[in-house]
DNA sequence: ATATCCCTCCTCTTTTTCAGTGATTTTATT
DNA sequence: AATAAAATCACTGAAAAAGAGGAGGGATAT
């Protein structure tokens, strides 16, 4: 039986892309491709393929959110996280919501085969770039954030200062202080300057 | 005679869609791919093809200052930026460095041979989503940083202090200070965390 | 029930940044 | 050689952030 394939990614020439390299596997039945989250959510809840190829980067929802809902809402359909972006804050997001590996837009027809054969057994693909990436970085995690920690962060890279944010979210300065600080703990920085590179840099904003 | 195509893209997926779009277009003829700056400068050496199809995101260069470069020595080979971006910021500076052209990675085949059409003729052509990013951002250009505001705004990014960077570059606070606020005002916001947010987001740092 | 995490708030001191003005010297460019 | 742009330096005062420390209440999970 043939393995059904499904892309999300809203670049043309990418989907043509894999495609003119899927078109002679006989192992590969191409089911279809959407270029947005809601038109891909919207095709599963008529047809389950068994691999779905994912774009991080969508128009409506971020890839990395989509992933964590579909493998919720359908647990036998596995998700490989499609980029161009070699980033261990992304793949290793991306893996945290259920992806089953991670290739980047540099692969070749024998990486992608590869990916899908051993993402079928269940087991966990990363093209040697990203597993290089991942060791690299494996101290550097990337810090979780508490909700109001997130709010404080958005607000501080707007250029507010913690007066204004206080007042915004109705809380003390002191409070948005504590918050700084713990920002400025969790991701080892000095100041809000770097915070921000590193917030910006790790697509936290 | 057949229009020259070479492609500059580090992604093998988009390179085979953009060939696969172009396959059966008698009119273009496919000269090849380099996936570096470097290996694109080699390769015109020795030809020199009349469209350049040229990512932004290089692995050892920014398609931003390759442009500038093949311009300069090639000046009878036009360039069309292609990018998943869809910045102002970044097609902006492509086209101020001397490109004919820029289109998304999304564009259609029609849109590809439009702009090819477009660009031989001598004219512009911005696909219609990137023409409305610049319209809608006409007010907002992007500022042009002088050599020494870049390395001042670079370290400040990294979270030094004021101190820290005039000794890093040998000169006085003071002057590390009005570079500071040279810099705020340029880029029209109220601090440093605006500051680096407003810079990375036009990869600028 | 108790440990943990999150959010909240506080004081005090030091350091850094921001704002406003003004000025001199280099370095390109025409 | 003249002009413009960039880089350099300085002073003052106000505002904000950083550093250090302590502390209580609420939710949740084991």
């Amino acid at each position: 039986m043939a393995t059904k394939i499904f892309i999300v990614d809203d670049h043309y020439m990418v989907i043509e892309g894999i495609r003119s390299i899927l078109q002679e596997e006989k192992s590969i039945e191409w089911m279809g491709h959407a270029s947005t989250a809601a038109s891909c959510l919207a095709f599963l809840q008529k047809q389950q393929p068994d691999i779905i190829l994912m774009d991080i980067n969508l128009p409506d929802m971020s890839g990395i959110d989509l992933c964590k809902e579909v493998r919720e809402k359908y647990p036998s359909t596995f998700i490989v996280g499609l980029s161009t972006f070699n980033q261990q804050s992304f793949i290793q997001r991306m893996m945290e919501n259920g992806a089953s590996g991670y290739v980047l837009k540099n692969a070749t027809q024998e990486e992608l085969m590869e990916a899908f054969q051993t993402v079928l057994k269940g087991k966990v693909y990363l093209s040697d770039d990203v597993s290089q990436t991942l060791r690299k970085n494996a101290d550097a995690q990337i810090p979780v954030l508490t909700r109001r920690e997130k709010e404080v962060l958005e607000l501080i890279a707007e250029g507010l200062t913690n007066i204004e944010i206080a007042s915004r979210l109705f809380i003390s300065t002191t409070t948005v202080d504590t918050h700084r600080k713990n920002l400025l703990a969790k991701f080892d920085v000095r100041n809000t300057a770097a915070l921000v590179k590193y917030a910006m840099l790790h697509k936290l904003i």
